[in-house]
DNA sequence: GAAGCCTGCCGGAACGTTCCGGCAACGGAT
DNA sequence: ATCCGTTGCCGGAACGTTCCGGCAGGCTTC
């Protein structure tokens, strides 16, 4: 039917000036008077011209894209989803494609001639295809640090993750909780290492002892709730547990329903704050789970569907994951368009989301 | 440092051929000596030559991308993160990229020039970026097929509905249930229509009133909760409950636990099966929440977390999302290597998950 | 032993864009 | 009138690849 592709200079042709002109006129660089801009732009809107990306990115150098990595043992998480969203829509905005690159990093080192920048979010230590992006030859910027060998300074954008499990801690303290827990993630990322380390300090500064136990990065329910009655079952006096891992609440909801406790109030079997000192507390004596026991709070160290939804919703803190993924986009698009230095690091807001398991209003 | 890109001239020289040699001998095409293949390869290795992907697309007319588009009502469900993976993976292996393309569809008419081919995923009827996607010029593969207007045929991976739903349905009857309810998913996706359409065919077919409902697609548990909170109070004899929307098992499953209907069993009040016979039943009073009630059966037509980790775990079809993924990147991947016709429908298997909530073993 | 074929390699021309240098024309200052 | 600076436009040379036509030289074939 009609002519196969229209070119630049079908454009230049049509408009009576030369290719250079048209070049020039469309995307408002060179010296070009604002009458001819306007013909040419006209003409090209009329004849349907698209510029062929290919061409454009052989001479501008640059592949007008970005490549995305995401956590290989993750996949399944929808934080990540939305974060991946997020990011898409804020390069879109610069005319950046967003290509999703497989867990694997099977592409290993030819990856660098296919992307302008890389996004690396949540790089663990032990991602075997984490290094070869970092140093691929191409602006990267992490989605919090990298804390493994080779950690050339790179651009990122971080969670003040110490801060967030604080105001946890803070939070179910000012609640009555006397003796919390932490249900961390293991592994080596900057979230998980964070937590584990803030967990303990927090402890060694209030003068509390904080009941620490580690989960995968990606725990089913199943194992929060095996955890969680296993914690609970060795140490009764634990009347507060915060957990890390996307997804692991409802798990843990389940375990203190079975052992008989309350989830958020701090009534029941053991006083209410202050009579209770802690370590002490006398432990309800096990098989009585049908008898309510002292009460427990819950909360979470990321937000979600799971939290949200659970019965009682449970407090959590609001990583806010689109807005994250725009962030990183947006470092990205800044340092490839040189608005930012290379070594640049944001920071990313959270918020605490109170919420019936811990005695607050929905 | 080292002379930045090395480019096919560079191996030529180093190896004493010409650029048109080395270009062939590294991609099998044209006719050049084993000898003399070999030997390019080792210099190109030795140099760390990478073709330059912009001139390659450039000169081939092929972007060596293709997009993947996802319901931008449903961004939250991993089930579409682990499709995702799935598609990602299989287009690495035919060494195409995967643009992640943003929900609105803002880019419309210059995705062409972009990527050889679409993926498609769910298209639902109401999405204004679909049509232009359809239509683009490059070959696309849609996940179900597209029920709007305009619709071309298309290749297409589609999974039988009808089937999988049939079979929850008959699985439940066969452990003793006689009022099935369905909580289809509202929207004009083919997945959505298909489920609505069966719940009442195989009402028909088998002389039993299936209840429908319906919710939205991606409905929260709460609104899951709701929703099944109404069913069961408004008409009680109901006595299996298949909830379509990903995620929404929970909050069944906890509308069922607060109304006193005991889960996974078909026993308590109303007897088990054959006396029980359909419309009948005594409902239970109002406000008797405490003492059981009768037993019910629920199910789901998406398989995920929430149904394996819920409590009881929840039977349910596993649509299973990286193979689905795969399959249509596969389908993709054959039809721009003209191995399929740009018609092909394919089919995807889905397999039925029996667990405690219907009563099977877990 | 001449004619033809096949193998192995090469040169050059695209592909569609951007960008640099240059060249007219014009206007104001000298 | 001459000169210089500025404005508006153009030609051409890349960017790195693929692919087509061609050309030697060795082989088969009558």
């Amino acid at each position: 039917m009609t002519s196969r592709t229209v070119t630049l200079l079908d454009v230049a042709r049509a408009a009576g000036v030369s290719k250079s002109t048209v070049s020039d006129a469309l995307q408002g660089s060179g010296r070009v008077a604002e009458a001819t801009r306007d013909r040419v732009r006209a003409v090209a809107e009329e004849l349907g011209y698209r510029p062929n990306s290919a061409a454009r990115r052989l001479r501008r150098a640059s592949t007008g894209a970005v490549g995305l990595h995401l956590p290989a043992t993750a996949t399944r998480l929808d934080y990540y989803m939305n974060l991946a969203f997020g990011a898409v829509e804020r390069a879109q905005e610069d005319g950046l494609d967003m290509v999703l690159l497989a867990p694997s990093g099977a592409a290993g080192g030819r990856i660098a001639s296919r992307v302008d920048g890389l996004l690396v979010i949540d790089p663990e230590a032990g991602d075997s295809a984490v290094p070869g992006l970092l140093d691929a030859g191409v602006p990267v910027v992490t989605g919090e640090r990298y804390l493994g060998p080779s950690a050339g300074p790179s651009a990122a954008v971080v969670c003040d993750n110490a801060a967030s499990l604080t105001a946890l801690l803070d939070h179910v303290t000012e609640r009555g909780a006397r003796r919390p827990a932490v249900l961390a993630p293991s592994g080596s990322s900057a979230w998980a290492t964070a937590l584990r380390a803030t967990a303990r300090s927090w402890g060694l500064a209030h003068g509390v002892e904080v009941a620490l136990r580690t989960m995968p990065f990606a725990a089913t329910p199943a194992e929060a709730e095996e955890t969680t009655r296993a914690l609970l079952t060795a140490d009764p006096a634990v009347d507060a547990v915060i957990c890390a891992p996307d997804g692991s609440a409802p798990g843990v909801l389940r375990a203190a329903t079975a052992l008989g406790r309350e989830v958020g109030t701090m009534g029941g079997g053991g006083g209410t704050g202050g009579s209770n000192g802690r370590g002490g507390g006398t432990p309800p004596e096990p098989g009585t789970i049908a008898r309510p026991g002292p009460g427990l709070l819950v909360a979470a160290c990321v937000d979600g569907p799971a939290t949200r939804g659970a019965e009682p919703p449970v407090t959590a803190v609001d990583l806010r994951p689109a807005a994250y993924g725009r962030a990183c986009a947006e470092l990205l698009c800044d340092i490839l368009a040189d608005r930012a230095a290379p070594d640049t690091v944001r920071r990313h807001a959270w918020s605490l989301e109170t919420r019936a398991s811990t005695g607050s209003p929905g």
